[in-house]
DNA sequence: TAAGTTTGTAACCATGTGGTCACATATTTT
DNA sequence: AAAATATGTGACCACATGGTTACAAACTTA
């Protein structure tokens, strides 16, 4: 049998990862994430000092918002700097399942061991939101916005509707992508 | 001992409705409802046919609807009247933690034993959103606000913050209402 | 080659889960 | 009163969970 820490130990890692993008929160566990990298368990424990230290290694990392930081670096100068800010960011939202997970997981608890993966996260966030901050009387309704954006596309992937609204066709995603846009129209007029 | 079906049949049913009010879905089991109604959980599989059967209850009974009910009466005639109604319906939603945790619910998994529960909860949101479903411009923007009105409040349980946003005092969402407020008021002009 | 260390496995533990069972004790019916 | 039925309990099952332990096999060092 052929021996490589290195190799086993991203073994794990990448399994979690899939584990949690594919199947969320609930599906994060150490005998799952062991199965899925054919490895014994232990080793989690050994490499990374379980769950826990999992997350953790996540959270440095930041794979999860790799995709999302080109956003930060824009300049949003115009009321159309910000539009297409928003627009890339509900669509970068869209394809980055890992993402959808970890803020799924917000949903659901916040205890010792994903303190500092939320944390993280937050400040990710944070980052982003930075740009478009400014404590305008657009700035709520801007974030509720989002907020939604975020709640529908969570909502997504175990309801086909909200309401009569449509959350498995792309027209509906448009529409709500030019409900942002008329709203920050609106507000800057 | 004292024998009364009906009496324990309820004890079971409240046990269940305040162990999903005050721990959420996952903390939701047959073990932990029979233990808190300090009963044998063979009296639940027997008296409503396990957990499916105990939420096929809920849904048909639908409690956690019942303090929205009132916001259907409504008539919607003028912009003053679906600001009302929208401030009416997300200080409901903040007051009702059962009817958050049923949306909670719905962001986590969606099957056989949970789907009629989420049906009925989707039929009765329709019903409230029907008075201000007509198809103008505003429809989208105001879906997307209710969401993020749901979003952060489901949030506000194990997060004090969403970016600059104190989500633990009124304050923030005075402003969130008086944003969905001026958003109503600038498409209507 | 021999000894020591690292990497890996499988068995095991205590605990918790949903679900079923045989049985005991009330309550009704005959 | 006796028999039948309804109500309730605790033990039990198979399985899954997180976590630990003892040991084997590979690789490194001496």
């Amino acid at each position: 049998m052929k021996k490589d820490r290195a190799a086993t130990k991203e073994k794990i890692y990448e399994s979690f990862l899939s584990l949690l993008e594919e199947k969320g929160p609930q599906a994060v566990g150490i005998n799952a994430i062991a199965k899925k990298a054919g490895v014994s368990k232990e080793l989690i424990y050994r490499y990374y000092g379980g769950l826990e230290g999992l997350l953790l290694h996540l959270a440095k990392k930041g794979d999860f918002f790799k995709s999302m930081l080109s956003l930060q670096d824009r300049e949003i100068n115009s009321t159309e700097d910000l539009k297409d800010f928003a627009k890339a960011g509900t669509q970068e939202l869209r394809k980055n399942k890992l993402t959808q997970e970890i803020l799924r997981w917000q949903l659901l608890e916040n205890n010792e061991a994903t303190r500092d993966l939320f944390k993280y996260s937050n400040k990710e966030m944070a980052k982003m939101f930075a740009i478009s901050d400014k404590d305008t009387s657009l700035n709520h309704a801007f974030q509720l916005m989002i907020g939604g954006y975020i709640y529908f596309t969570l909502l997504s992937k175990f309801n086909k509707k909200f309401i009569t609204t449509d959350l498995s066709s792309q027209e509906s995603w448009d529409k709500f992508d030019k409900a942002i846009e008329k709203t920050i129209d609106l507000f800057n007029k």
